[in-house]
DNA sequence: TTGTAAGCGTTATCAT
DNA sequence: ATGATAACGCTTACAA
């Protein structure tokens, strides 16, 4: 590895001006040298010390991602907005899955903060009444008096900016759609107790089966987000009977268990019952799954846009809420009642 | 942020002694003065720059992925896998989408090697004939000759160990399983022309099929690792009849679309037709389908494990390749022959 | 057992 | 227009 000592002495000047012409200051600098020196770099194939760069400016260009877990695909799509802005502007991104324990987001921020990361990006929600929330605030601001940027894609109280879609008008919308199908009698499959975000998808719903006079036909069922969650609330639907006029999931993948269940025990849907989930990720797609489509990917690309061109400590200090639009997507799996 | 002498400073001992202290250094130190620095440590909060002490050491405990896209599961499952034991052992992953182009790899090897990275895992396969191999090859070496370590999850020849499933092998062994089926006529769809892993998959299924003395049954169709891809072809063999009595997908995704369009056409899939994958991504349990599982995971665990226990400068020469193995997975898309 | 000082590779402030 | 030199925060000989 050359460094700036190795070219400016080849080139026969300082590190400093060795200096300006690589970073391309607008200090002046005789045409001839220049030249000089981007030759010999060019040549020795230099490449700058992104750690002493940090060191002495007090920030890296790496930006944080912090998921609950990669493989899950709401958060990849989220990573890979992240990266896509980031790498176009020089930055590289640190991913990190913290398996929705607060403790281990704690660890992680402390850790970009160690490599004095530009931002770290929340990409999980949180929990109704976390007892370790006071100690995720404290950390991150800590953070954020070191300079860094810190972004919550979810609603989060951990005194940062806040860039996220609308669940609860999510769940409001797609059950709107639903009623207006016709269906009256709706089974909603709550996603994992105490999260945020599977309140704010649950009062959404229930709100617009109470607008529309329909409280008495919503029933919510304890769930997850994942498909087995899914699975087996359908399959005591099904085992209960009568079925319901349609399913409401907390997100896609539970829809997409749901629907198997339903598949298996060769119920007609959208015949007999209609499905619905919220998310759009691509196997939605796949099953023809109606859903609300969130801008997954721009939430990620936008938090990293902020981290990137807000200077630091240039935050405001009510952080700012952004609330992104979602859009409703009717496919195969809902039908108007019978 | 404080420093190590400011922690020093209010501790009343210099510098070193607070960084022997601090490390865990065998430097013999007295027990009260360990005590007066970790309190003070301790007290003030104090975390080392992971920056500065990448610089001084050389190497960060950052270790990089490079794959083609993150939303795609295969390599979200990498991720996973690397990210876990690389934050268990104290790393921090760096992720970077290069969307299959080996320019940008060369390039991003770059950025790691920025900052100092413990390691490089290429998770992507790469082209048959790449012209710009060698530069990578290049880039790899010199990062090597830095201290950096290199892996690669992809049989590739670019002058480091190579970590791999064998996919030729997967292959072979699904398509054998199909044709212990009784199927004759096999379809075979292609992953994306000219990649390296789509070549082995292609070759497993043909090296079968005439290894079975069905060589005339075996037909390729291009398509790709997706599934549009998938769907598409399965479409077109729909329309020219007859069907083949199954049909294997280089991936399964790709499978996962083929299996829609046949359902689709209200074709019965195992009834008339089976359908086969490679890869068993948890799409392939939702739908029940036949496939080959890859250690996915594993394989980024594996990198990470040699990336962070392999010292600097032992590699062995001819780097070495592990295969890890497969493992036949039948599920409810195949059936014996009517 | 503790301290001093050099050095890691930059950037930035002053001089010249 | 160019060059010393002091940080940045840490580890590690080398001294004491």
């Amino acid at each position: 590895m050359s460094s700036l000592a190795e070219v400016s002495r080849l080139a026969g000047v300082s590190v400093s001006t060795a200096s300006r012409v690589l970073t391309g200051s607008s200090h002046p600098i005789s045409e001839k040298t220049r030249q000089r020196v981007i030759a010999v770099a060019q040549q020795l194939g230099y490449s700058p010390s992104a750690l002493a760069r940090a060191l002495v400016s007090r920030s890296s260009q790496l930006i944080g991602v912090l998921v609950s877990d990669i493989v899950n695909p709401y958060f990849s799509v989220i990573a890979r907005g992240v990266d896509d802005i980031a790498s176009r502007a020089g930055y590289a991104t640190m991913l990190s899955n913290v398996d929705r324990r607060t403790s281990t987001e704690i660890a992680r921020v402390q850790t970009m903060r160690d490599y004095r990361a530009a931002g770290v990006i929340f990409a999980g929600s949180g929990y109704v009444d976390d007892p370790q929330t006071p100690d995720l605030l404290k950390a991150v601001r800590q953070a954020q008096e070191q300079g860094m940027h810190a972004v919550s894609l979810t609603d989060r109280d951990i005194g940062c900016p806040v860039i996220t879609p609308d669940n609860r008008a999510a769940a409001y919308d797609i059950t709107d759609h639903l009623i207006s199908l016709g269906h009256r009698r709706i089974a909603f499959i709550d996603g994992p107790a105490g999260m945020v975000a599977s309140q704010q998808r649950r009062d959404g719903f229930l709100a617009c089966m109470s607008d529309a006079d329909l409280a008495g036909g919503a029933e919510c069922h304890p769930g997850g987000f994942d498909y087995e969650a899914g699975h087996a609330v359908a399959m005591r639907l099904i085992a209960r009977r009568p079925l319901p006029d349609a399913i409401l999931a907390a997100n896609d993948e539970a829809a997409v268990g749901a629907l198997n269940a339903l598949r298996q025990a060769h119920i007609d849907v959208p015949g007999e019952v209609s499905v619905a989930g919220i998310d759009d990720l691509r196997v939605a797609q796949f099953v023809g799954l109606t859903t609300v489509s969130l801008p997954l990917y721009e939430l990620g690309a936008m938090a990293a846009r902020y981290i990137i061109n807000t200077p630091p400590d240039t935050d405001a200090d009510p952080p700012p809420t952004t609330i992104l639009s979602h859009r409703l997507i009717p496919r195969e799996t809902t039908a108007r009642r019978a």
